[in-house]
DNA sequence: AGTGCAACCGGACTCCGGTCCGTTTATTCC
DNA sequence: GGAATAAACGGACCGGAGTCCGGTTGCACT
């Protein structure tokens, strides 16, 4: 059930350091999610199923579950990419979404970064969707709600900074679950009204 | 796939006024959640299939879908009951949480009072869970959004009250998905959060 | 090169949500 | 009461996610 060998970065600290994925491994992992990528490109997600997938690659399904865990984790997997350049963005990249920016003006960055990242992909972000337990027990989430606490207490704001991390963060997530037609309309309001809510707080 | 026959109320506002059910059918529906909550306190939700709901109901499975369209739909049936006691409450209760407090303090009832609702029925609102295109297109979840809004224009609070409404009400389902052992310790504190965060935007 | 072993692979199998359609039953109107 | 009709019923059936385990293969060590 837990997938294995994903590759390390802020997104999977591995803390355990794993040995390595065996080359056979790599590979198949590479093929499984180009291959995924193409097929989901032709006939949207919807329509890839495990069986499909396994057969367009001439692998087991066996393998896929092996190295995502489940089809969730498979549309993690890419996901990941931005993911990972997502973070690099508000833990290293230039102001004002990384450092060196005032924290109130990081966090709007913050805010309108995620919004425009998550926009661009909404159709995997539902489907990389996890089952209740799991859901926020993921290291991207405890990455992005330890950010933003820090950029609070930065920014000295009052009150209790893990609880209001995670109110801002389940506005964020919450625009993946906007229905379709809503969403040109919407999402520069939702940025706006980030921001808004952000400067109200300071 | 469509449930039909549904009992009438703010939950669901029935503008065509359906035919009303035929008494077998009401029959079973009343056998079918009565049964189904039996079984959830006995063993759980994860384990109750709709296989085995149908064979514990002496029922076909065909029939289970015809009333509630979907498992989800099933769960959701069992919500009902409470969320249409919410909404009288905020619709027509008592001040503070109902006409007659100013609009900020019925924002901040509304707001923990959802929060105690959703505490105590958590498993049953994430197996309740719809796939993605039709999670927001519940009438509960307008019905929600109009009355924050109507508060928040209310209260004369600035900004793009739609947006922020959809801000607001993100965090309010969000704590659905807090996993259990954060729950006791989290709740209260994003009750006050939500207070917290209701005055700055006034 | 040879060997031991852990990791990997494949695909048959299980389980469950959801559908379909022939049959049964409540209701309505004579 | 009896016939006509629409709704409800039941359970065989289907598709797809996830599991399991016997067989295979890369890798480290000698």
């Amino acid at each position: 059930m837990d997938p294995i060998g994903a590759p390390p970065g802020p997104l999977t600290p591995t803390v355990g350091l794993r040995p390595p994925e065996r080359s056979d491994a790599a590979r198949n992992r590479e093929l499984l999610l180009t291959t995924a990528r193409r097929l989901i490109e032709g006939d949207g997600i919807e329509s890839l199923t495990m069986d499909g997938l396994a057969a367009a690659c001439g692998v087991g399904k066996g393998t896929i579950f092996r190295r995502f865990g489940s089809r969730a984790g498979l549309f993690q997997a890419l996901v990941d990419d931005s993911e990972r350049s997502f973070q690099a963005g508000f833990l290293s990249g230039p102001p004002p979404l990384g450092p060196g920016a005032p924290p109130i003006e990081r966090l709007v960055a913050f805010g309108r970064e995620r919004l425009r990242t998550a926009a661009g992909q909404i159709p995997l972000l539902r489907a990389a969707e996890r089952p209740a337990a799991e859901r926020y027990a993921v290291p991207a989430r405890h990455l992005a709600a330890a950010h933003i606490r820090g950029l609070l207490a930065q920014a000295g704001v009052e009150g209790d900074a893990p609880a209001l991390a995670f109110d801002l963060l389940a506005i964020l997530d919450s625009v993946v679950w906007l229905p379709d037609e809503d969403l040109t309309v919407m999402l520069p309001r939702i940025a706006d009204s980030w921001e808004h809510i952000v400067r109200r707080l300071a």
